[in-house]
DNA sequence: GCTAAATTTTACCATTTGGTAAAGCCACGA
DNA sequence: TCGTGGCTTTACCAAATGGTAAAATTTAGC
């Protein structure tokens, strides 16, 4: 018996493979979903075979959760960082910054997030509602302090924030129809970028 | 041998049969992407048999682009709507709410939409390229035309239609998500409407 | 009511898929 | 150098899946 799932020091080999696998897992994953994904897929792509595959995890959904829980942390960070003494404006638009460059740095653990939201999120649920939710409902708390403060027009906080991660999100889900529009225009995240600040500055700017 | 691909007229069984399948498929393909689909589900949900599916169409992949193309002419009515004549802000604010509309009368067509895109698209490009091309680049032109009339600010006419795509397919797409994040508030619709309405127009208006 | 065509069912099949057992390999400390 | 324990491969398997052939049944037109 070996020692992945108990909590001793991971050897130079396991580190390397399990990561391997997770970097392999993602590509697959977020691709196809989850009941699309098929373990020689993830196998051949990680360069393993696949019962070598499930030396180093208990099976398909162990590694799909482990991945998921992994990202989530990844994913939450750029609001983590908001901040409830800067200046309202600017910190809102600094996260919209942050998120489109996560839009395009990390397209694929954006799509695998969307695509398990999309698909009901069976395996996500608890994550969600452990983690996002607490966090969604402290910076909302922020944003709606900031409005009773004056510092902001009347807005309400969490389709402030839907609406952030909807436009931002969009440049990685759907890459694909964004490129066909634009006609693969090199700029596209550039131009995104310029266009958002001028939104939402103009939304949160008050009259 | 039957008739269902060829061009002549289709029988009151086949008709409702065919519905019953592609209202199955809808369901199916939506909640877990082309791959993660079975035909047995699909079977099962339109209340036939698995061979008896295949009377109607000649496989899964049938069945699927059967559906996207239908599919896509529903889905780019609200843009054609759009009127060159109109008054401008009226007319894309009205967008916007036929939009957030779709997103919430029919989820599943938006769904399915999103995981294709999602996923590559590999059965949907042509479409995309062959459909909703020529259409957004003349919609962009509508509005880059009440743009250069100095009806609109200064605006890139191609990143405003992704926002609006995003902000309201996100209510359908996300739905999970938003409903956990909202408490199940039987009214998000009603406070997105209003918010959207805010937002784009706060953009759109002349300073 | 009869027949021919359309529809549905039954009984399959080949392939793919997630997963396992057990043998083999390999590195490293005693 | 020889075990011993971690790692990898080979050879499988049962279930699920997309699909088919052909018999059985229903329907529609006369």
């Amino acid at each position: 018996m070996q020692d992945t799932q108990t909590h001793k020091k991971p050897s130079r080999i396991q580190q390397r493979n399990r990561t391997a696998i997770l970097e392999a897992a993602l590509d697959v994953f977020s691709q196809h979903g989850y009941r699309g994904a098929t373990l020689d897929q993830i196998a051949v792509q990680a360069g393993l075979s696949k019962p070598n595959l499930l030396y180093y995890f208990d099976g398909k959904e162990d590694i799909h959760v482990t991945l998921l829980s992994q990202l989530m942390e990844t994913w939450l960070d750029p609001l983590v960082t908001m901040d409830a003494q800067g200046n309202p404006v600017d910190e809102i638009l600094a996260y919209v910054q942050r998120k489109l460059d996560m839009a395009r740095d990390l397209p694929r653990e954006s799509r695998l997030f969307a695509g398990e939201i999309l698909q009901g999120a069976p395996r996500l649920r608890s994550e969600l509602e452990g983690h996002l939710k607490p966090l969604f409902d402290e910076k909302c708390a922020v944003i709606q302090a900031w409005v009773d403060a004056g510092q902001l027009p009347q807005i309400d906080p969490r389709h402030l924030v839907f609406t952030i991660w909807a436009s931002t999100q969009h440049y990685a889900d759907f890459a694909l129809q964004v490129s066909i529009l634009t006609d693969d225009a090199p700029d596209t995240f550039a131009v995104a970028s310029d266009h958002l600040d001028r939104m939402f500055r103009s939304m949160l700017t008050l009259p």
